[in-house]
DNA sequence: GGGCAACATCGTGAATGGTAGCCATGCTAG
DNA sequence: CTAGCATGGCTACCATTCACGATGTTGCCC
């Protein structure tokens, strides 16, 4: 492996002048920037990054750390981080830490131990701990989709969880519902229990009873969501409406629909929080509060490199963005 | 930020000791071990990787080089990489390449730069160069999903793509169909090549004439399979039956289908390459010819980790798995 | 034309944080 | 008494760039 050593013997200069013609950083005449070129190209000369960072203190590397790149939500958020980040000449690390803590808690070691310049969060639990560790290395970090306890300072990009699930389940009640169910997504977990506070806004708006065993909980995921259903589907009398806390958990209730032989809309409505892409979709079927989850990521990103070049200590900012509300087949007609 | 030195200061004893009790090298007493830990803690040492990288010649990272991401199969792919390669300790770097070599060798460079310990490419087009630039800096890297020209000697994981598309088309012409179009991917793309090739030998066995115009070309996405389907409806008479040859297409092709107000598989019946995860889907619908995606993750990444412990002058191999043949509805029933 | 500031061009030496290689010491067991 | 293990320090080195300085050139003013 040729170094910058070798160029610059080669080229009869000195290492730092070869630096300067890479990097375009100084001054160099013509002359040398041509008889380092061709150094440069006789030895296949590539650059070490590891060590321009250990003295530069500068990675140009991003990471984001998410819960589950299976899920189209965060491809699609993933898409926007890696475009914008792209852009600006930063690489980006993924990292799926499956709702764990301890998964997020051993990324983020190594992530600091690789010294990225700064992390994307989507934090699993405990956010304040994860940040904490993070600060301690003096990286910048945005959260990303989730809410933090209020108190934590952090740059935040995230929904309006509770309004797009108020809105969603206000739809069923003006259709006619009155008995609707959530399938939630953890306790614990910001998004699922803002959604599930606007479920019960909605729930308690229009004077309906809470329910005890109208609320389920569980994991934001295809598997839990069917299994949540089939406990719904145990309830006498069943509730006529069906309000899935994600786009996974919403599948996997149709399913478990399916699967009992229950024909929805007609015997049952069902509304959803996420959209699907269309480009996955043979024909899009769910009602849902969609979020913009490229620009979420766009804006996020847009939020850490902000920090990393500006001012790192302007006031944090919270940047939360509407969800759409776009009326499918699965929500159904009014009922008599 | 704490250095090893400040460690090594605080518990009393030398940088190299400090060093050896994190990495569980070499012998240290419990004493010992004991106070570095309890500095450690106290300073909130984080050990730097770029440092110790730069020395050790290892980064215990890999590069996953692929075409794009919110495609669910290559999502999958990546799922069965990054599980891979977490467990034997290394991180994984993913980069989008939109089928473009220009990205690609961009992404190369990047990763080469960045001394990642091994690079698990799917190709855009030309491989061979994308081969010999990252085999200059003496990296192993294993090719994924596609075939390469022979003569080239690279490890490489792909799918019998020849077959199952022959299989595809074959339970076409069992079902009755005699006019069928293949809507291909574009041309020197490996997987695009060889469905057609075993769309072409379905055909010829089956005695049906070779028609240029039931052949068309296009991108691995929704957007041109759309386009591609409006193309072949403009036909007189019209093919009775569809080769997507992959899931995207077949995605788009059903939606201009839906446009022109066709029926599926009532009016035309479609098979497709590719399986969509059961988790994303409200229904499975689409006949298809199904890679083991994770599994080719997987063994990518296994093969690729041989090559950094093992021997790296071990002959090549070819990992060739089989796809399942799936019938569902899209394919329909026998034609009269 | 002398003086001087400002710029252009490049090099020297040290520093970045960690570990490989080698060596020194003490202790135990045969 | 010596081999061999347990323990841990010293020195150099990994590839690059920062801080600073040296030298030459240009332009401008009086």
């Amino acid at each position: 492996m040729a170094t910058i050593h070798d160029v610059a013997q080669r080229a009869g200069v000195s290492p730092i002048t070869v630096s300067r013609v890479i990097n375009r950083s100084g001054y160099a005449s013509q002359e040398t920037r041509e008889r380092v070129e061709a150094a440069v190209a006789e030895l296949g000369y590539v650059p070490n990054r590891l060590a321009r960072s250990l003295r530069s203190k500068r990675t140009h590397t991003l990471a984001l750390v998410l819960t589950d790149i299976t899920n189209p939500f965060f491809t699609t958020v993933a898409r926007g981080v890696e475009d914008t980040a792209s852009d600006a000449g930063y690489t980006v690390i993924f990292c799926n830490t499956d709702e764990s803590e301890n998964e997020e808690k051993k990324y983020l070691q190594v992530l600091l131990q690789q010294q990225v310049d700064g992390i994307l969060l989507v934090p699993a639990r405990s956010a304040p701990d994860s940040i904490d560790l993070i600060r301690k290395q003096h990286t910048p970090v945005v959260v990303l989709d989730r809410r933090v306890p209020s108190g934590v300072e952090v740059d935040t990009v995230r929904c309006e969880n509770e309004l797009g699930a108020y809105q969603l389940v206000r739809l069923l009640i003006e259709l006619g519902h009155q008995r609707i169910a959530i399938l939630s997504g953890p306790l614990g977990v910001s998004t699922a229990e803002d959604r599930l506070a606007g479920y019960r806004r909605a729930m308690r708006e229009a004077g309906h009873a809470a329910e005890a065993q109208l609320v389920v909980y569980g994991l934001f995921n295809q598997a839990s969501g069917a299994e949540m259903m089939r406990q719904i589907l145990e309830l006498e009398p069943r509730p006529t409406g069906i309000f899935a806390a994600n786009n996974l958990i919403g599948i996997g209730a149709l399913h478990a629909m399916q699967e009992a032989g229950l024909r929805v809309p007609e015997d049952m409505a069902v509304v959803s929080f996420d959209d699907l892409p269309p480009t996955l979709l043979t024909s899009p079927f769910f009602t849902v509060a969609a979020q913009p989850a490229y620009e979420m990521g766009q804006r996020a990103t847009q939020l850490l490199l902000a920090r990393l070049t500006g001012d790192a200590s302007a006031p944090c900012q919270e940047i939360i963005l509407p969800t759409e509300l776009v009326v499918r087949q699965s929500s159904g007609q009014p009922r008599g």
